[in-house]
DNA sequence: CTTTTGATTCGTTATTTGGCGAAGTATAGG
DNA sequence: CCTATACTTCGCCAAATAACGAATCAAAAG
């Protein structure tokens, strides 16, 4: 039960859900998160801390990068719930205004992004 | 994108979750969710509000006492979110204790459990 | 080894949430 | 009618949450 309402706790704010939507399809360091949000790179890092310890997503570092992307494991219980999600919100304006966004922050380089998100 | 967060927001308590699964095999009225989770009326009435104003429960009024029940139509989207709550907690030892619980709940009748729960 | 950079941790603040008891509403019973 | 009962609404308080900026940490670059 612990468990449960912890990973319902998780994916009941906005950017959180919104940060999952899009590791959806590929994996993403967190100055992109950062980038798609909007919010401080502290609130960000805070987020996806709780979706980490919710098991809902997976950390990899590479040099000063962090990078997350949805777990391996897809038979695992966070997959479950990840495609409940997933179902859930295919039809979201958000996620869909979201998802284009997403396109152009993958496009730009990570030097063109700090620049912008500097500012 | 606003249902889905009410909708997890909703199952992202305890005694909601409760609620919702001592729901699952019967409609029940408010006292005997009062007797079960050993809250305060006015703080299950209010419980099972949110539940109600996120589509997860219906109320029907029955002379003095407000019975609550999973909503009727099975293909609904609540219903999509119900199945995985059941889903996700099938083995949960907590909601076993609550099942074991209100077979005796159901028992007594509405008078006794008034008298109960006035102490 | 010092600096820069990407991310996290910490401390603070505003808002939300969950709890209660008191007061209010509606229905049944005397 | 008047009272008792079943629940809900309201007002309050304590705890949890989401946000930020400052300080810190770790890795790469100079």
């Amino acid at each position: 039960m612990d468990k449960f309402i912890e990973t319902t706790k998780a994916i009941s704010d906005p950017n959180r859900v919104r940060a999952l939507m899009a590791l959806r399809d590929r994996e993403l360091c967190v100055c992109r998160i950062i980038e798609l949000l909007q919010l401080a790179p502290s609130t960000v890092s805070k987020h996806l801390t709780i979706l980490k310890q919710a098991g809902l997503v997976e950390g990899r570092k590479e040099g000063r990068w962090m990078h997350y992307r949805l777990p391996d494991d897809k038979n695992s219980k966070a997959w479950e719930t990840l495609d409940w999600v997933f179902k859930s919100l295919e039809n979201s304006p958000e996620i869909k205004a979201d998802n284009k966004r997403i396109t152009a922050i993958i496009g730009t380089d990570l030097a063109e992004l700090t620049r912008i998100y500097k500012k």
